[in-house]
DNA sequence: AAATGTTACGCAAACGTTTTCGTGTTTATA
DNA sequence: TATAAACACGAAAACGTTTGCGTAACATTT
């Protein structure tokens, strides 16, 4: 690569200082217009652009934002994406994208990386890994030097920052009712380990619509996946079993659409014999046959929402509360709950 | 935010100078022991970790990677970031990503953000409304520069730099040969815009395969689609005729998943009356009724690839030639093509 | 006792920029 | 004609780091 040219260069060039040189470049009125013209024309010419690494040293300020989730190959994490470099980008601000992949440590190495002075402020969402272990050694270390920090999704209850969660409680509950609305007794809830926080707060949510629908709780019907082992075969077990529930209602959008493949394997009329309802962030609850009737995730508000708070956070100057923002979930009624009887 | 620690702050500290801070984190022998433990022990114990700022204006390399992508909301293009992102970890980048959202002057100002020393080097898959105006004075002038540049699926011929591509025209090629073997005669084209590269590398494709197989080509059975207009009403307008073709060929997943809904809504079945393939990198494909055969296209392995090549142009001294990397696909074949009888 | 070697540190340049504060020269004012 | 502005520029510090070189003070060798 062609070293880039700089103030010095362009300095050198004509026989004067760097500063002159700088300041003719930003049309400063102490340069007389014969200089600043040829300095000008010169840069120009030689496509000058001052080096963002230098202004970041000197203005202490990146304008670069660091996002640090498990996975990226996943829609709603990369709605989540689209949000914040929108609005981001709106700011003045440029995204650096770290995975975790899950893991703990690359978690940790990822903040390591980040924090040195790369970026402004942080939007994370937390590893599996993280969650499972609950070592927040990493967090403490942020939050003691009043480090700007956002957690989206999967967020921790004890760091103090800013946050924006989904209305998982609601969403599970608003989608759990509608269930009991269309005539479900038995509803199945497909959901993650516990210690997914979404998970366990969607359960939350599915248990609070029985118990204000007068339905009894009834704990063989509550299914904890193991994200790690065979997704068609743990589910296939919950559908082909003499009395299978009459509607489920899944945490994501993958598992719901499983479920319905195993449904209509089995013989099972959808949404008569057993109705189905999924979390979810893409596209396959559209198209699967029958469409999945589905709790929307608006992940691009979420983004956009950290971001906002991030950037706030980032310029404010005096130390403000910290602040947790819901984003609310829609139900997008389609016939996988919709028997067209 | 608590301004970071710095070597000045800890040379004060001791009433050192600054080198001998900076030589004693690094255990250097010139250093005493007794200062060296000193010096370390305060540094480990207030967290000090150098600026990278600064370490990357000395050291003239940021170690990131800046990648250039049309969107993010996009199972393709997710993945092809997770194969950047796991290959350039490995050697130690970091990266940062920005979406031009199809547009020709967000890719410009990217352009301009991301060279100014912020990357060490660009991936970049072009925008849209670049490839359809096929104004390429942004790349140009990277290029007389020899600034390190991969361009990947979406590329411009006339630019050179290291390329990587899908087999598009093989893929496509598969694809309608395995509809022709199974006995279709009228197989329609459902692609993009002419200028999109992709969309017509696979028409090459589809073209060849008819060819060779001694079948006429038929221009009416090639419809391009207007992505900015309404999907299901154009894709509608293909089935809903008297005489639909009775195999499709789709040059990406909701375009084939579209077609399914609407051959299914005419009552035609699958694959008996119209059989289905459409190019995939998504999750769709698996869970529509019946699962859709699809030529699949390897973005984690195409990411890695742009990377590897990016890596190796950035850490390389003398010049090499450029390459051209074709990712093969695969076929995979599902119930879309698969008659039960 | 002189020469040499070792130890333990500091100085200063370099990366590229901005900006404050001089300062020498010319021009305008009293 | 002396004095004050106005003009046009340069020096240097600052951001935080690394590193080659210089050098005192002390230790060892001949």
């Amino acid at each position: 690569m062609k070293p880039r040219i700089t103030l010095k260069n362009i300095a050198k060039e004509f026989g004067v200082s760097i500063s002159t040189v700088s300041k003719a470049l930003k049309d400063s009125h102490e340069i007389s217009e014969e200089t600043r013209g040829k300095i000008k024309a010169f840069a120009d010419y030689y496509n000058y652009k001052p080096n963002s690494l230098a202004l970041q040293l000197r203005n202490q300020k990146t304008s670069v934002i660091g996002v640090i989730i498990p996975e990226i190959v996943h829609h709603f994490f990369s709605t989540v994406i689209n949000g914040i470099e929108q609005y981001a980008n709106e700011k003045g601000y440029n995204v650096m994208v770290c995975l975790s992949n899950e893991s703990y440590e690359k978690e940790v190495s990822n903040f390591t990386v980040l924090t040195n002075g790369s970026v402004d402020g942080l939007i994370v969402s937390v590893a599996r890994e993280t969650q499972e272990n609950q070592i927040y050694k990493h967090f403490d270390a942020l939050i003691k030097d009043d480090f700007p920090l956002v957690l989206f999704d999967r967020i921790i209850d004890e760091i103090d920052c800013d946050k924006v969660i989904i209305d998982d409680i609601g969403g599970a509950f608003k989608a759990t009712n509608h269930l009991v609305e269309i005539g479900a007794k038995r509803i199945a809830l497909i959901t993650t380990q516990d210690y997914i926080t979404v998970g366990s707060l969607r359960k939350e949510g599915y248990l609070k619509a029985l118990v204000s629908n007068g339905i009894g709780i009834d704990e063989s019907l509550i299914y904890k996946i193991d994200d790690t082992k065979d997704l068609h075969e743990q589910i296939g077990k919950i559908i082909n079993v003499k009395n299978p529930p009459d509607a489920i209602l899944a945490v994501n959008e993958i598992y719901a659409a499983i479920a319905l493949k195993a449904s209509k394997a089995k013989g099972l009329s959808i949404p008569d014999d057993i109705a189905i309802i999924g979390f979810t962030s893409g596209l396959i609850s559209e198209f699967t046959y029958p469409p999945l009737t589905s709790v929307e995730q608006h992940g691009d508000l979420m983004g956009r929402q950290a971001a906002e708070l991030l950037i706030n956070r980032i310029e404010s100057k005096g130390p403000n509360d910290f602040q947790k923002v819901v984003i609310s979930t829609g139900l997008k009624i389609r016939k996988s709950t919709l028997s067209v009887n």
